[in-house]
DNA sequence: CCTTGACCTGGAGCGCGCTCCAGGTCCTAA
DNA sequence: TTAGGACCTGGAGCGCGCTCCAGGTCAAGG
């Protein structure tokens, strides 16, 4: 995604690390030890920049896609499902369709799993009314069937 | 829940254990394993029948509450919140306005996590449109914009 | 110069929810 | 009488996804 150095002098704002750790934990809702890991664990589409404190700095670029890696996440996607994806987009445009087959197949394990807590949730939602209507019944009177 | 021998002769066929943990296992989706660890954990209302051999006899009252138990974890409750509620049941019925309460709790907690998954999947969706419009651009005419 | 604090690395540890295993008992059918 | 199969118990093991820790480096401020 996005190749510096190919236009202008300027290398493109948005692959330049900026952000600290910290920083990119903030932005993006992970925990610092979170983004570690998913780096060492191939999530992320390059190591991370570093300052000359081998301190990391996060490009826009870089949260963009950790964004896009929460949400693949916080859909249900393991970390290995999002490594393979990762390893797609990093081998190159040829992959799309298969990228595309990956994301596909996740949305409907999704909309399978969103379907089936939906029934779960109906059931308990019953559950529920039943408590409640005694809670109603049972309270104010006192000594109703029973 | 149903105290037997209080009036009739036959002592209610719903409380009388009959079912193998093979059978349970099918009728409700969980594996031996799975029933054996929730017994223990604390998550059914008494201790399974045993037959003389010592095998558990599971009646359809179990399998009732197994299958609302199935419900609440297939709505990602955790084991120690299925483990308070059946505590709850187990200490009667003045209990109910706890066990409302839980299972409220744990509704709006589903309902959050539902529309939180919705979002993260629109994002998922509209970059599956992104895909697909490339592929279908890209693959019939060859050659545009690039 | 010394402290402070943000961050680094490698690796261990943890909570969760099962799953698997060894070694044993019991019942049935050949 | 023996073999097979279903099940038992106690306890270890596992996959997942982080989280925590010790010991160290580096840059800035007092």
């Amino acid at each position: 995604m996005a190749t510096a150095t190919t236009a202008g002098v300027t290398p493109d704002p948005g692959t330049l690390g900026t952000h600290s750790i910290a920083d990119a934990a903030r932005e993006t809702g992970l925990s610092p030890d979170a983004l570690r890991y998913y780096e060492r664990e191939g999530l992320l589409l390059q190591p991370v920049d570093r300052a000359s404190s081998s301190h990391r700095r996060y490009s826009d670029v870089d949260l963009g896609w950790i964004r896009l890696v929460t949400k693949l996440r916080g859909t249900g996607m393991p970390i290995r499902s999002v490594r393979e994806y990762a390893a797609l987009v990093r081998a190159g445009e040829h992959t799309e369709p298969a990228r595309l087959e990956l994301l596909e197949e996740h949305r409907d394990r999704v909309l399978t799993q969103l379907r089936e807590t939906r029934r779960n949730l109906e059931a308990i939602e019953h559950k529920i009314g039943i408590y409640r209507e005694r809670a109603d019944c049972g309270a104010p009177e006192r000594s109703v069937t029973r």
